[in-house]
DNA sequence: TCTGGGGTCCTTGATCGA
DNA sequence: TCTGTCGATCAAGGACCC
């Protein structure tokens, strides 16, 4: 392991809610809960004020709403995440060609790769003007961690939350895990958690003394060996720039359970079909289909069938996943249908029985596809979800703030605005349409004079390639810092992609 | 309280061919 | 020809992460 802490975890604080907040400024300073509005949505994000009410990241949005009643609930918009998101990681690839994405919102960078930083002072200078940029470019703030290695940077950047920097000195790696409990490390979830407690192991400190063996026999081979390298703070893991998917899946949660078997088989082809659209998107074909049912009681359970070869064809995959389905007992009701395709590849190799089957099943979906059970949507009344952006022909930009009952309430304000005003209108208004998000931070002429550094970044000019245009985000904390009154939270994490029943 | 969606990795047991 | 063994592959489930 490299002596030099030039690893840099990046964590953007609790992202999507932050997003939500820079793009809407009555949701400033007020709790917001990001996640599916279904009767059996999650949380996905909370703001730092909805986690004083104790709303967390996978929490039922139920429970979230009695929590906090009051809070602002909004469905995610990715396509603005994912913008951010761009940015994000533009910054970070101008440090160093070595960056790994974990997800929209958290990356590692290897800083010594293209000799960004090379000792503890330069590193630290790195991070600092990272978070100024980040915080210049998108409004939004982001937490650092420093190590020489990927556990410990990913450890120091949840220290460092909300919007802060930490790093770890090299030679206090094991006095700094020692006393932290078990779950901090990565892989200990809750069922390893309470395996070790049982067993009297709750610090890290514990872990090591446990010994190898000892946490081989708990844990078994893989698990055992790998945390108690991480408990000594071992870990010589490289940050991978690329990495191929090997999965490709589609799922969906229905707000009520299906017991009709035939409604069951509909759901599943139409999951086959938005599988091999994907898998299309991306390039490559599967070998083996997954099906993935949740029962009535939570009970999940799949069924694979692996192929002779790889394929993307839509007809190949509804038809396996036709036959899996056979093969469960649904009585009793589902509320989980999942499609997969894993052992991916970039070709396909149909032989001429998969090829003549496939077609064989196109032309059956077809013919489904014309019952009313399958149809798209029937063009009825137009949806407003909460949070998105709606342009009205004569108020301008805004959001919506709620619907129902053939009305649509819309707040009219953008991110470089003061709080807006509310205005409710019919949904079938012809004056108002959904419209994109705007930039969270206005893009100014080039011609300006390069952003300021933030309170605690280094002087100088940013690399960036836009300038912050104003500054009602950046120094006006839409986020408060206040560690003491915001608990960091393991659970305090994006939970990826949102809930949303069909 | 009542639990999303999209992934990865590991373990275990069965099967099959060398 | 029969038997045992070993490794590869497949299937299913569990845990974990964001």
């Amino acid at each position: 392991m490299r002596k030099a802490p030039t690893i840099l975890h990046l964590d953007m604080d609790a992202f999507y809610a932050s997003a939500e907040q820079a793009s809407k400024p009555s949701l400033r300073g007020k709790a917001v809960v990001v996640g599916g509005l279904g009767p059996r949505g999650v949380v996905a994000t909370a703001s730092y004020e909805a986690r004083v009410f104790g709303v967390r990241s996978a929490m039922p949005m139920a429970q979230a709403r009695r929590l906090a009643p009051n809070a602002a609930y909004l469905v995610p918009r990715f396509a603005l995440y994912k913008s951010v998101s761009e940015q994000v990681m533009g910054l970070l690839h101008a440090l160093s060609p070595l960056v790994e994405p974990l997800s929209l919102d958290e990356a590692f960078v290897d800083l010594e790769a293209a000799g960004a930083a090379w000792d503890r002072d330069s590193a630290r200078r790195v991070g600092e003007r990272l978070r100024t940029e980040i915080r210049a470019v998108t409004g939004l703030t982001g937490s650092v961690g420093l190590a020489a290695s990927k556990m410990l940077a990913k450890i120091a950047s949840e220290e460092a939350k909300p919007d802060g920097l930490v790093m770890v000195e090299p030679g206090t790696e094991r006095a700094l895990l020692g006393p932290m409990p078990v779950r901090t490390l990565p892989g200990v979830g809750p069922a390893t958690g309470d395996h070790l407690r049982r067993a009297g192991i709750t610090t890290v400190d514990e872990l090591a003394e446990a010994g190898e063996d000892e946490l081989v026999r708990l844990l078994g081979k893989a698990h055992g060996h790998g945390l108690y390298a991480m408990a000594l703070a071992l870990d010589d893991r490289p940050v991978v720039a690329e990495r191929e998917a090997k999965s490709v899946s589609v799922e969906d949660t229905y707000d009520v359970d299906i017991h009709d078997r035939v409604r069951v088989g509909t759901e599943v082809r139409r999951l086959a079909d938005r599988c091999v659209g994907r898998l299309r998107a991306a390039g490559v074909s599967g070998r083996t289909i997954v099906l993935k049912v949740r029962r009535y009681d939570f009970s999940t359970l799949t069924r694979s069938e692996t192929l002779r070869g790889p394929t993307d064809d839509p007809g190949v995959v509804r038809e396996a996943a036709a036959r899996l389905l056979e093969a469960v007992d649904t009585t009793g009701g589902v509320r989980l249908l999942g499609v997969g395709v894993t052992g991916l590849a970039d070709y396909t190799q149909e032989d001429l029985f998969a090829q003549a089957a496939g077609e064989r099943a196109e032309l059956e979906a077809e013919e489904v596809a014309e019952t009313p059970l399958a149809r798209e949507e029937p063009a009825q009344e137009r949806r407003w979800p909460s949070g998105h952006d709606v342009r009205h022909a004569v108020f301008g930009h805004g959001w919506v703030q709620g619907s129902g009952l053939g009305r649509v309430t819309v707040r009219f304000e953008t991110p470089d605005s003061e709080p807006g005003r509310v205005r409710t209108f019919r949904t079938d208004d012809p004056e108002l349409e959904p419209a994109e998000p705007l930039p969270l931070v206005r893009v100014v002429p080039s011609s300006d004079p390069p952003a300021p550094s933030g309170p605690s970044g280094p002087p100088g000019p940013l690399t960036a390639s836009a300038h912050r245009g104003r500054g009602a985000v950046d120094g006006e904390a839409q986020v408060s810092s206040e560690p003491a009154i915001f608990p960091k939270s393991r659970s305090g994490k994006e939970g990826g992609a949102a809930p949303s029943s069909p």
